[in-house]
RNA sequence: CGGGGCGUAGCGCAGCCUGGUAGCGCACUCGGUUCGGGACCGAGUGGUCGGAGGUUCAAAUCCUCUCGCCCCGACCA
C-alpha cells in the first residue's frame, strides 16, 4: 500500500515551487459581496472565497483554488475505484447520433431537449454526452466475446454536458459538470448483483473519505422489473431532494419512491352507516369542506383525475394524503401521467371538478385507483358527484364496486408508520451526490453488446451504472459545513488544510518567523497557504475564514515576542498557544486528529512517505 | 415550457414612474496616518447605461423587437 494515498498527487508539482502557495503570488480574489446571481449557500461561498466564477447559465470557470478542492474530490473516488478493482478508460464527449440511434436515446433525450447537439462540416449529426452507456458498450463489444472475459467495470471521470431545463445552485445544477460514471458488465444478474455491491461499498468509502455525513435511499428504478436503484443523499436542508428515512431501522427512500405501513384511519373501529347526501355549497377543496362540516381531512377521500396514453383515470386517496405521482405511475405501468386540467374534465364531462364521488364516475370514461389508505373506509365524507353536493356515511366497499385495482401511492409524511418497523418515519432534505443502477440487459441487446456463454449460446452483457457528480459532491460539502464566516472544509476536501498567517509581514520579526514557519511546514509536506500578504490581520482573519481550511496558523503579535505563534481549527475557532520550535509537530499532532486517525500513526505514515 | 424579476464602472446597487447626455458604496491608483477581526483622511482612475430599431430638438429614462441572467412553478378537484 502506498503511503501517499493521503496525498494530492495531481498537486505534485507545486511543492516544489513553494511560492505558488504565498497568497501573495497565487491567483485568488476573495469577494466581500454576495453575488447578485447566487442563491445557494455554497455557490455564494464558492464564488466568495475565489474559487469559481460563473461563465454563462450553468457553466463555470475554477479557479486554481476550487480545481485544487475539485481534484480532492476526484482523487478519492479514483483511489476508492481503483481500489475496488474498477478500470479508468477514456470514452469519448464527443458522440455520433448514430450510437444514440441504436439505443434509442437520441429521440428520447432529444424530446426531453437534455442532449446538447451539435452538428459537423458535412452536416453529421454528434451530441455532447450527457452519460456514456452507449460509448462503453461499444468499447467492450469491439473486444468481449466470450463469458470467459467477464465480469468487469470500467469508469471514466470527465465532463459531462446536459442542457438542464433549469440549471441552479452554481456547481450543484450546471449544464457542464465533472462525472465519474462507472459501467459494469457481467454475464448474468447474479453477477450484476455482485458488481452493484462493489460500487454500493466503493461509494460508502468514498462519501466517508470525504467527510460528508450522507445517507443511501432506495430510488425510482423507473419500474423496470427486477432492476435496483439506490441514491447517495448528502443531508443539508437546502437539498433539493426530500428523503425518507426512519431511524430504528435505517430503512430509506427517495420520497417519490417511499412507501409506509399502515396509516391509522379515524373510522377503524366504525362500523357502517347509510349514505347521505349533504349541501356543501361553494365547498370544493378538501379544506373548505373540512371546515364546513367540522371534520378532519382524514375523514374524507379525495379523488383526483389523471390524464395517461391509456386514458383518464381517477385516484382515490385519504383526504389528509397527498398522491405520489411517480408510485401511481409505477402501479399503472403508464409512461405519462398529468393531472387533467379542470378544462377538460369539464369538457369529458368526467365529474365536477371538487365534487367528484367515487361511486359516481362513468367508468367508460374514467378508471377508478384507489389508495390503500382508503380501503374499508366507512362513514367516510366525499364528492357527491354533482355540484355543490357532497356524501356523508360513505363506505369504500359497499358504495366504491367500480375500483379496478388497488395500490400504494400516497406519498409518505413524517410520522408516518415505517413499512418495515412500524416506527415513525423522518423525513430530510439531501442532494443527490451519486446513483447507482441496474441496468439489465437492454443497451447489451440494443447496442449488439454480445458474448457467447458456456453453452455456446449468444446473450446479451448485462450492465449497472454508476455515476458520482464531482463538483455536485465538493459543494454539497459546502452546503453541510460553513457557518456565518465562510466555509468549514472537511480536512479531506480543503483545497490546502492549512492556512498560515502572518500577521504583519511589514515587521522584520514577523516576516522571518512567518517565513521559517513556512519553510519547516512544506518540508514536513504539509499542504499549507501562506497568507503573507501586505494586509491588515482583520482582513486576513476574514478570509481564512472564509476560505474556511482546517487550520490556521497567526505567526506575528504578542504571542511570537513570548516565542509563540497560534494553532487555531476553523470549526470551533479554537486557539491554541504553541511554541515556535514545537508548531510544526502540534499541528501534525492536529492534522491527524482531524483526519480520524492517531496522531502517531499519521505521523509513522509521512515518514514512510519520504523512504 | 409557463409565471415573476433583473441587465447602469471589476463587484453590490441608486437613477427610469415625471426624457435635458450618469451617481453611491466596495475594490483599484497616489500621498499620509494606521496595523489582532473586512481602518481613516485627502486626491484620482474607471461606464458609448446588454444589443438593435423607433419616437423626440434631446433617450439610461418612453415604445417595439432581440439577447442574456436570476427566482418560482411544474401542486392538486
Amino acid at each position: 500500500m502506498q503511503a501517499s494515498g493521503r496525498r494530492l498527487k495531481a498537486d505534485g508539482g507545486s511543492s516544489i515551487f513553494a511560492h505558488h502557495m504565498r497568497w501573495s503570488k497565487y491567483f485568488l480574489q476573495t469577494v466581500r459581496e454576495v453575488p447578485g446571481d447566487a442563491e445557494a449557500i455554497s455557490h455564494v461561498l464558492l464564488t466568495r472565497a475565489g474559487m469559481m466564477r460563473r461563465v454563462a447559465a450553468g457553466v463555470y470557470a475554477l479557479t486554481p483554488l476550487g480545481l485544487r478542492a475539485n481534484r480532492k474530490t476526484e482523487t478519492i473516488v479514483r483511489e476508492e475505484m481503483d481500489r475496488a478493482g474498477f478500470h479508468e478508460v477514456e470514452a469519448p464527449i464527443l458522440q455520433p447520433r448514430e450510437l444514440w440511434e441504436q439505443s434509442g436515446r437520441w429521440q428520447r433525450y432529444a424530446a426531453e431537449e437534455i442532449l446538447f447537439r451539435l452538428k459537423d462540416r458535412k452536416a453529421g449529426e454528434y451530441c455532447l454526452a450527457p452519460t456514456a452507456e452507449e460509448a462503453f458498450a461499444t468499447m467492450v463489444r469491439a473486444g468481449v466475446t466470450s463469458y470467459r472475459q467477464l465480469p468487469f467495470t470500467l469508469y471514466q471521470i470527465r465532463t459531462k454536458f446536459r442542457d438542464e431545463i433549469r440549471p441552479r445552485f452554481g456547481l450543484m445544477r450546471g449544464r457542464e459538470f465533472l462525472m465519474y460514471d462507472g459501467y459494469s458488465f457481467d454475464a448474468d444478474a447474479a453477477g450484476l448483483d455482485v458488481s452493484y455491491r462493489a460500487q454500493d461499498a466503493a461509494y460508502r468509502r468514498v462519501f466517508e473519505r470525504c467527510g460528508l455525513d450522507f445517507t443511501v435511499v432506495e430510488a425510482d428504478s423507473g419500474g423496470m422489473g427486477g432492476s435496483q436503484s439506490q441514491e447517495f443523499m448528502v443531508l443539508a436542508d437546502t437539498g433539493e431532494d426530500a428523503v425518507v428515512r426512519c431511524a430504528a431501522c435505517g430503512y430509506g427512500a427517495n420520497l417519490e419512491r417511499a412507501q409506509t405501513g399502515r396509516r391509522r384511519a379515524p373510522w377503524e373501529d366504525e362500523t357502517v352507516t347509510s349514505l347521505t347526501e349533504v349541501e356543501t355549497p361553494g365547498k370544493g377543496g378538501i379544506d373548505d369542506v373540512v371546515q364546513f362540516l367540522g371534520i378532519t381531512a382524514s375523514r374524507m377521500i379525495k379523488v383526483l383525475i389523471y390524464e395517461t396514453e391509456e386514458g383518464y383515470v381517477a385516484a382515490a386517496v385519504r383526504g389528509d394524503l397527498d398522491v405520489n405521482e411517480v408510485a401511481l405511475k409505477n402501479a399503472l405501468g403508464v409512461e405519462h401521467l398529468t393531472l387533467a386540467s379542470e378544462e377538460k374534465v369539464d369538457r369529458e364531462s368526467l365529474g365536477p371538478v371538487g365534487y367528484v364521488g367515487p361511486h359516481r364516475l362513468d367508468p367508460l370514461k374514467v378508471r377508478l385507483v384507489a389508495d390503500e389508505s382508503v380501503r374499508g373506509a366507512v362513514n367516510a365524507v366525499t364528492g357527491a358527484g354533482r355540484r355543490d353536493w357532497h356524501v356523508r356515511g360513505f363506505s369504500m366497499e359497499r358504495d366504491a364496486k367500480n375500483v379496478s385495482r388497488w395500490a400504494d401511492f400516497a406519498q409518505a409524511r413524517a410520522g408516518d408508520p415505517c413499512r418495515r418497523c412500524g416506527k415513525p418515519l423522518e423525513i430530510a432534505r439531501g442532494i443527490e451526490v451519486g446513483h447507482i443502477f441496474k441496468l439489465g440487459t437492454k443497451y447489451g441487446e440494443s447496442l449488439h453488446c454480445e458474448f457467447t456463454d458456456e453453452k455456446g449460446e449468444t446473450r446479451p452483457v448485462v450492465m449497472g451504472s454508476y455515476g458520482i457528480g464531482i463538483g455536485r459532491t465538493m459543494a454539497a460539502a459546502v452546503e453541510q459545513n460553513h457557518d456565518a464566516d465562510g466555509i468549514i472544509w472537511p480536512l479531506a476536501l480543503s483545497p490546502f488544510e492549512i492556512e498560515l498567517v502572518s500577521l504583519n509581514p511589514s515587521e522584520p520579526a514577523t516576516l522571518q518567523a512567518a517565513d521559517a514557519l513556512y519553510g519547516s511546514l512544506l518540508a514536513a509536506d504539509l499542504e499549507v497557504l501562506y497568507d503573507d500578504r501586505d494586509e491588515r490581520p482583520g482582513v486576513k482573519f476574514k478570509d481564512a475564514d472564509l476560505l474556511g481550511f482546517p487550520i490556521r496558523v497567526n505567526v506575528g503579535g504578542r504571542a511570537l515576542k513570548e516565542g509563540r505563534v497560534e494553532v487555531v481549527t476553523r470549526r470551533d475557532k479554537k486557539v491554541r498557544l504553541v511554541a515556535r520550535e514545537e508548531a510544526v509537530e502540534a499541528i501534525q499532532e492536529l492534522r491527524g486528529a482531524l483526519a480520524g486517525s492517531p496522531p502517531q500513526a499519521a505521523g509513522q505514515r509521512r515518514a514512510e512517505g519520504r523512504t
